[in-house]
DNA sequence: TTGACATGCAACCTTTTAGTTGCATATAGA
DNA sequence: TCTATATGCAACTAAAAGGTTGCATGTCAA
């Protein structure tokens, strides 16, 4: 639906490294993830928030930690309405790329 | 390789609507990929920039056109190295927050 | 050669983004 | 209760993004 918000989500590279931490161990605190990356708790706070909008990430509070999980319906949905387009046509548009660029010298 | 110019030239919708158009009519030029963007050819332009900077864009002159062509090959690198790593653990994913987020109501 | 067309370049403006700092709130545990 | 821990909120700053305007350059066609 919004894939806008995902797509903008996915453009920032801490971003996408706080998915991948998230894939290989989900349900991380805001203090865990803060590990590793060198910026303010905020900062990855609002990171979290980007990425939370765009429902990439679900969360839920226990007691005083706020644990983060990977939602990874939105990317995949993305690559399969969007990206696989750009599937379909790879040999066609590779082979006319080469052939006019290569036929077409002037 | 640079993956990180191609997701965020993927950010934005206009850029990803010129890709659409160039899959489906390629080797356009910038007068022809104006249409439809309300928005001034210099912006068009410097938005095929990004796109061809990001490699997804190759372009080819003729007289004084400037033609472009649609470059899949780094969104298929994208969602092959990257997106398809959020395939693999989608079902565990899913089912693992379900269960949290169901079971451990407190 | 001249005028129209297609694009390139550069300065500038506005909004968004990414980060900071400071303080507030809420919970766990002794 | 008191303190340390974990997060939330808001104002602020710097840089990047997206857009504009004006003018320059190069090419086609009469």
């Amino acid at each position: 639906m919004d894939d806008d918000a995902v797509f903008k989500a996915l453009a920032d590279p801490s971003r996408r490294m706080l998915l991948d931490w998230l894939r290989e161990r989900n349900g991380q605190s805001l203090a865990d993830l803060c590990q590793g990356l060198a910026m303010s708790r905020q900062a990855v706070a609002k990171h979290l928030g980007i990425l939370e909008d765009a429902n990439l990430v679900a969360t839920r509070r226990r007691g005083r930690e706020k644990l983060h999980y990977l939602n990874p319906v939105p990317i995949n949905r993305i690559a399969e309405r969007w990206i696989s387009r750009f599937d379909q046509p790879r040999l066609d548009a590779l082979s006319n790329l080469k052939r006019r660029l290569e036929g077409e010298e002037s």
